[in-house]
RNA sequence: GGCGCUGUGGCCGAGGAGUUAGGCAAAGGUCUGCAAAACCUUGUACACGAGUGCGAAUCUCGUCGGCGCCUCCA
């Protein structure tokens, strides 16, 4: 398995820290708004890279975070006049419809903040009484100069002088211009814990290690996220754990998904203009279309959605739902012209994906498969490696093509029915059947079997 | 300004020193009652300039675009 790290800016060989077993962790969402498309994509990379894992034999526990307190939750909560608690939760269980909804299903693990509020506690402690956290007005902050390695993943050493407008949670009193913030006290009716240091609560980037600390312990071998996370955020988990725990690296690769944008354009929570995974749900999309949208590109690269991009790739969903509608209607075994290339089939999609998740490969590989299937039927023998190949692409790529059920037996006698006035060649009779049958989603192929039906 | 990504045929998009990516769309053909599907054929692309190679879309340098991050954001 090959994946291109962050850190090294190479494709490296994955080379796990405990022998068959893989520790992921992949950045969730901040629960205060619906889930966008770019959500989707980022965690639809993510459930991917777990599923090829895991269908490379490495035991995989994919941790996913769920930040349930943060700023932006109790601005939120204050504008809808509840409570945020109220807020997190709903958006928590729409977060996880959507998911379900979209087929990202392979999570371990969801792990929201505030349970983990004592192991947060402990890090920040921890930080304090090594000297690398300091204790200002408003909250505890990490001293960066402390730490010489700062900037090795993200490519940021050099502080800018004239870089006026950066100002990472601003506050006079902070030693460095960057310093970030790892535990912010509480105003009046704000949230709040109790600590040691001062009753407050956890700042952006100490929930992630806090938590993959209590799962994972200081070292693990993946961790995932949109590019945009790189910096500040990663940098300063990073920061943050290795100074802990003086052992490097925190984290073996570091692996980050490309933006996704609307016509060109950034789409982001604050700016109004984002499309939900709902939305797209609500329009009556298929949710494998939009999967398969987002694995037509790779995933490092960027993404630009449109509606006209997503009827696309409804359409190509359409040639694979084709495919495996022919489990449900083999031929005789003299008539088909044999395939024998399901096993194969299934390594060489195995193998793009262990190339970088190169998944427009790997659909281009289906595709192909799906063409010749079309072209020369299955023939009954080969209907359990269908059924079997089937399932090898959902586990891989959850588009859910081998759970499409067989069609009624009313709707076969109408095939049936067809058949023999073409006989009879009765073509009126022949082609009211046809136009019945595509009322239904049924459309048919005549081929030199007979007729093949597929729903669309 | 700093850090990073990127520029591919009508469109979308992988790849990455010599050998067809793939998809969509288009034209012609085979098959067919019609349709659909499938298959065959056709298109010879890599921003620009210079350099290093026997050879560059692929490496190097430069130029010009586009984008992201640097500020909450997947």
């Amino acid at each position: 398995m090959k994946l291109y790290n962050t850190l090294t800016k190479q494709v490296d060989e994955l080379t796990p820290l405990e022998q068959g077993k893989i520790k992921l962790f992949v950045c969730g969402p901040t629960v205060y708004d619906l889930a966008q498309l770019g959500n989707g994509r980022t965690y639809t990379t993510f459930d991917v890279l777990a599923r090829t894992l895991r269908l490379s034999q490495l035991d995989t526990f994919y941790l996913q975070n769920i930040t349930d307190i943060d700023d932006k939750i109790i601005k939120r909560a204050e504008e809808k006049n509840i409570d945020w608690k109220e807020l997190t939760a709903q958006y928590l269980e729409d977060y996880m419809a959507d998911m379900q909804w979209l087929g990202n299903t392979s999570v371990s693990e969801y792990a929201r903040a505030t349970d983990y509020i004592d192991d947060i506690v402990k890090q920040v402690q921890g930080l304090i009484d090594k000297g690398y956290a300091y204790t200002i007005d408003d909250g505890v902050y990490f001293e960066i100069t402390k730490f010489p390695d700062y900037g090795k993943l993200s490519g940021r050493h050099d502080v800018q002088e004239d870089d006026a407008q950066s100002r990472i949670d601003q506050s006079d009193q902070k030693r460095g211009w960057n310093d970030f913030c790892l535990w912010k006290f509480s105003k009046p009716g704000e949230p709040v814990w109790q600590a040691p240091f001062g009753a407050g609560r956890p700042g952006w980037h100490i929930e992630d290690t806090a938590i993959t600390e209590h799962f994972f312990g200081p070292q693990y071998d993946m961790h995932g996220g949109a590019i945009d996370l790189i910096f500040p955020h990663h940098e300063a988990e990073l920061t943050q754990m290795e100074s802990l725990s003086g052992k490097v690296p925190f984290v073996t690769t570091w692996v980050h998904g490309g933006f996704l944008t609307v016509n060109n354009k950034r789409m982001g929570k604050s700016m109004g203009n984002f499309v939900t995974i709902r939305d797209v749900k609500n329009r009556g999309y298929d949710a494998a279309a939009l999967r398969l949208l987002f694995l037509q590109a790779h995933y490092r690269s960027p993404l630009d959605f449109t509606w006209e991009s997503l009827d696309a790739a409804a359409n190509r969903l359409s040639g694979y739902n084709e495919l495996a509608d022919l489990r449900w209607q083999t031929v005789a075994d003299e008539q088909a012209q044999g395939m024998d290339s399901f096993r194969q089939t299934k390594a060489e999609l195995l193998r793009c994906m262990q190339d970088d998740l190169d998944t427009p490969s790997a659909l281009a590989v289906l595709s192909a498969f799906s063409d010749q299937a079309k072209d020369s039927l299955v023939s009954q023998e080969d209907e359990s490696s269908l059924v079997d190949l089937l399932e090898f692409v959902d586990d891989l790529f959850g588009l859910q093509l081998a759970k499409r059920p067989d069609i009624s037996n009313h709707q076969k006698q109408l095939i049936t029915d067809r058949e023999q006035a073409r006989e009879a060649k009765d073509w009126q009779m022949s082609d009211e059947i046809r136009d019945q049958l595509k009322k239904q989603g049924i459309g048919l192929n005549d081929t030199g079997h007979g007729a093949i039906w597929f729903r669309f």
